[in-house]
DNA sequence: CAATTTATGTCAGTCGATGACAGATGACAA
DNA sequence: TTGTCATCTGTCATCGACTGACATAAATTG
């Protein structure tokens, strides 16, 4: 990697830590692109060639996680369920997250303060992970054979988004804590859930037919 | 009511009127607040006395109806399990939306489509729907006897909100189209979900002792 | 009608965000 | 090393969203 890589990634990360501090101590709002700028001693303008928005600095990091979530359901075995794979995916998310080094670990705790402590960031992160869901959504349908447009693909990967955004409700940030949440609503979705909701449905079977009072 | 009030709320709607009107021809980015307030001939520093902000005249009607879903929720029967009292509420939610006359459905048609073409209006809803979610639970929590901070009350209401969401994904606009999408959203959520799921837990009982495979 | 309250317009200003241009700096070949 | 090229950066000008302060106009009240 050259020279020019290295400079543009440690400004990029100097933007990232300058602005998360920022918004901390004197709040997000109250926060001007001029300050982060001058912290790295850079012209206001350079920030937005690095972030096309206030708000994009602080929601980076929310963004590669939704990134990582959906690669991390890729490499999940076709033998798995949709929802089963969707929820190892995010214990694997999770788990990176754990064994993350001091710097990225610190970088996230901030992070989640800060997007927790501001109405306008946590709508931000509702829109990344709206987005996100779509594409759950295609590779969900392409496990069960059906199209991105049927009832069950689109219900599905909204009860595990619902079951992960739970998750990170109120004031949870610590990783170890979020994964103990996360294990006890995904128990509560499994005994809430019949056995093989998730998995595809002869188009063939009546089920109309039948509704038990 | 006096003559002051009056005029007041015939400012308000021409304000959302003429709002919609320019989002919808012009696009919402392109459209300015001296646009607006110019159409309805009043100053732009008069319409930020009436709407906090752009998006806020957009999403008004949005913030409308989640007012209306949470007083038709306090409506129904103590009688009902949380998620059928949830189901029945937006049920009549819709049947008002299919009753408004033509003025207010042309508006509630417009701001449909205006939002679902526009991101930053996607994530407005978003974080609009999400506030009202903490009410939701409150109100969920209250009938089943349980804290607002237990899962189960946080689960219910998810399911019920991913489902909600999902019936206004992609183009679905009008009510009656709308309706339909709800109801075989509600069939598949009702074949998917163990009877009970939604009734209060006593707390004696072991769940985690029998976990079958 | 007089006095009070409230809505509106004007003005000045801050801040987020973008386009255009020029200068600086790293990449690369001769 | 040197010169050329691509890319990064700073400066400047500008737009639009939004706000506070103040004066004016209108409605309410007695």
């Amino acid at each position: 990697m050259g020279l020019r890589e290295r400079k543009k990634q440690r400004t990029r990360d100097a933007l990232i830590d300058a602005a998360l501090d920022l918004f901390l101590t004197r709040g997000y709002e109250a926060t001007t692109i001029d300050q982060i700028a001058a912290e790295v001693e850079v012209s206001p303008r350079t920030f937005f060639r690095y972030f096309a928005s206030k708000e994009d600095v602080a929601l980076s990091l929310t963004a590669d996680e939704q990134r990582m979530l959906l690669a991390e359901l890729a490499t999940r075995p076709e033998s798995e369920s949709p929802f089963t794979a969707l929820c190892q995916a995010m214990r694997s998310l999770l788990q990176i997250l754990r064994e993350a080094d001091e710097t990225e670990a610190g970088r996230y705790l901030r992070c989640q303060k800060v997007v927790h402590s501001t109405p306008a960031l946590l709508a931000g992160t509702m829109r990344l992970v709206k987005e996100n869901e779509r594409k759950l959504v295609g590779e969900v349908a392409r496990r069960l054979g059906a199209d991105p447009c049927d009832l069950q693909p689109q219900f599905i990967v909204a009860v595990f988004v619902s079951v992960a955004l739970a998750c990170f409700d109120e004031r949870t940030q610590d990783p170890a804590v979020l994964t103990r949440r996360l294990e006890d609503l995904l128990a509560l979705a499994e005994r809430s859930l019949c056995p093989g909701w998730d998995l595809p449905v002869r188009s063939g079977a009546a089920e109309s037919a039948s509704t038990p009072g």
